[in-house]
DNA sequence: TTACGCTACGAAAACGTTTTCGTGTTGAAA
DNA sequence: TTTCAACACGAAAACGTTTTCGTAGCGTAA
């Protein structure tokens, strides 16, 4: 076992001092070409490569970023971790990557963890409990101790700073608009409790677009699913005891859910029902029919939230603009739509 | 702005020596109970917290996990980490994560990146172009400076580590030979290359299950698709040009782009033709009709590879006992078949 | 009074870097 | 011969910890 070469090694091997050994593999001026060569060369023989630990340490930069994302098996924050990781590694940052599991208390932990040290700033979306609890004292925390955080998707407007989403409302209100100028009359829209954010909005979008439209809204076509779980029953439900000719659902899982409910009940989606879902994932794109859905792209947005962590991690001074991106959305249409 | 208050900062406030903080800080009995209580009020109401670099550097352990994976984009891979992460968090570590992409030298760049002091060990799957090369001289280098590694999934016999696998081949052989039994003649294989190590032990699991039961291999039922995103022309050529009652492959993609294939001559998944994949993911889950398949837990594959690092990482002689541990598999029945 | 043993604390090294500053040697100019 | 710049290198500090060791001060026993 070859343990690694340290700067010290090398400089005790060749009788000289630590320092002119860094300044050799640095290439500084003040070293003669001769001894630089030879140091280059000894180094090289013996793969030395500067300890990351102790570069963090000296600079107070660690080249790491933090991702503190709900969940990781889920398509659309799996294609965002994606986008973010390559940005990453395009400007010589690293990932680490914590799930908060959609508790409270666990991002918190995850985040003062991080925060001791070993990232330069944050990638995040909250957790479903930090949205219903509205407490964010830990994220001005860190922002407070100078360290820059970007949200995504689930973000809130009680935090001050950079932020990446999507327009959740705009999509919403278009898909539902799709429907009505396609003269579809009974649409029905399966959302999420209000205190997601991002259901909330899209909710909010579909009650504007009926409005907007002079459709009466209906109630009854309104589904807000509690438990992700169990949301077949209710999903069931609302088609069985309703008579509509389109479902908005504002995820992929509620979507395929309602498709499947759909031909349990011996119609046919499109022809008797159409379906639009939201997030362009797995699902949609190999479900059958195929899903019509709003695109939300995962990968643009990590990409996006990545570099706006990192322009303001590379400049030093710290302007107090933060911007929030909002990455285009659009519809795609496949099987589960006509037009 | 706040910034992060260091021991030395609390010294020279309290006008007392660094030492006798740190001390405080960990309860020595070296310290006078009076200057304990007062350090530690101090360093609370600061919000002191002990920088992880330092530490890093100090005890020469990071407490990180490396994990490199050729894609996050994949439902697979996402459960690993999930589970990775799990019970990394459980034993205090973290992990870092990064993507090969599939690509030998990025494996390469990212291994010898964080070998670089960032982590204490590493997860990884091998990527294909890896596979391909059977080049693993960074996989040795970094063993030999004594990190451990464990392997998963994608593993090689060419570098002695810790591996966690689930038996490919029983597995296939398994799927085949339910097939068999249950009195289909005609089962087709749609596989991968040969070099991707896990598709090659499922057409062995395949091969061996015919040649038991003294079925003739037919290597027209037989498709090894070259690239996965024209998969489709290949796999509707072997559903034309065939008379077959069942399909086995190798990935939820292949067994799903030949139902769609299936239904598009107008045949009936399962009654004319069975189908059976690999790997309990999402689109088994939820596509129409949802698929028997080979469940390959991901999260326990995960929760045993950190099991077995942080094992190794803990305990200080190592032992060059190298295990590998075999994660059951087990046969997921669904619509896509008929019993 | 002397010797000894506690108690409570501080100095310093160590982890592996980079960088600033100081200095001995050399050669050339005066 | 003296002076001075240029060159080539080394010492040491700094980043933030932990830990070993040394020691000042004090009380107690001989």
């Amino acid at each position: 076992m070859r343990r690694k070469v340290t700067l010290k090694q090398i400089a005790k091997e060749l009788d000289i001092s630590i320092s002119t050994v860094s300044k050799s593999l640095r290439d500084s001026h003040e070293i003669s070409e001769e001894t630089r060569l030879k140091v280059k060369a000894f180094a090289k023989l013996y793969n030395y490569k500067p300890n990351n630990i102790a570069l963090s340490l000296k600079n107070k930069k660690t080249k790491t970023i933090g991702i503190i994302i709900p969940e990781i098996v889920h398509h659309f924050f799996a294609t965002v971790i994606s986008g973010i990781e390559h940005v990453a590694n395009e400007f010589g940052y690293n990932v680490i990557v914590t799930l908060s599991d959609e508790s409270f208390d666990k991002e918190v932990i995850n985040l003062e963890m991080l925060a001791s040290g070993s990232t330069d700033g944050f990638i995040m979306s909250l957790s479903k409990e930090t949205q219903l609890k509205k407490d964010f004292h830990h994220l001005e925390e860190v922002i407070n101790q100078g360290m820059p955080v970007v949200l995504f998707d689930r973000v809130t407007n009680d935090v001050f700073c950079d932020k990446v989403i999507i327009d959740d409302q705009l999509a919403a209100y278009n898909a539902t608009e799709f429907f009505i100028t396609n003269k579809y009359k009974n649409i029905a829209l399966i959302t999420t409790v209000d205190y997601v954010s991002v259901g909330k909005l899209r909710t909010e979008g579909y009650l504007k677009a009926l409005t907007n439209y002079d459709i009466k809204i209906n109630e009854n076509l309104i589904t807000k699913v509690e438990d992700i779980e169990h949301c077949q029953d209710q999903i069931i439900d609302l088609i069985t005891n309703n008579s509509i000719d389109a479902v908005f659902a504002v995820n992929e899982l509620f979507a395929v859910t309602a498709i499947k409910a759909i031909n349990k009940l011996g119609k046919k989606v499109p022809e008797d029902i159409a379906v639009i879902g939201f997030t362009d994932g797995i699902i949609s794109q190999f479900s059958t029919p195929t899903i019509t859905t709003v695109s939300q792209n995962g990968i643009k947005m990590g990409q996006k939230a990545a570099k706006m962590l990192i322009e303001r991690l590379e400049k030093d001074e710290d302007d107090e603009q933060y911007t929030t991106e909002i990455i285009e959305t659009e519809l795609i249409f496949r099987e589960s739509t006509t037009t």
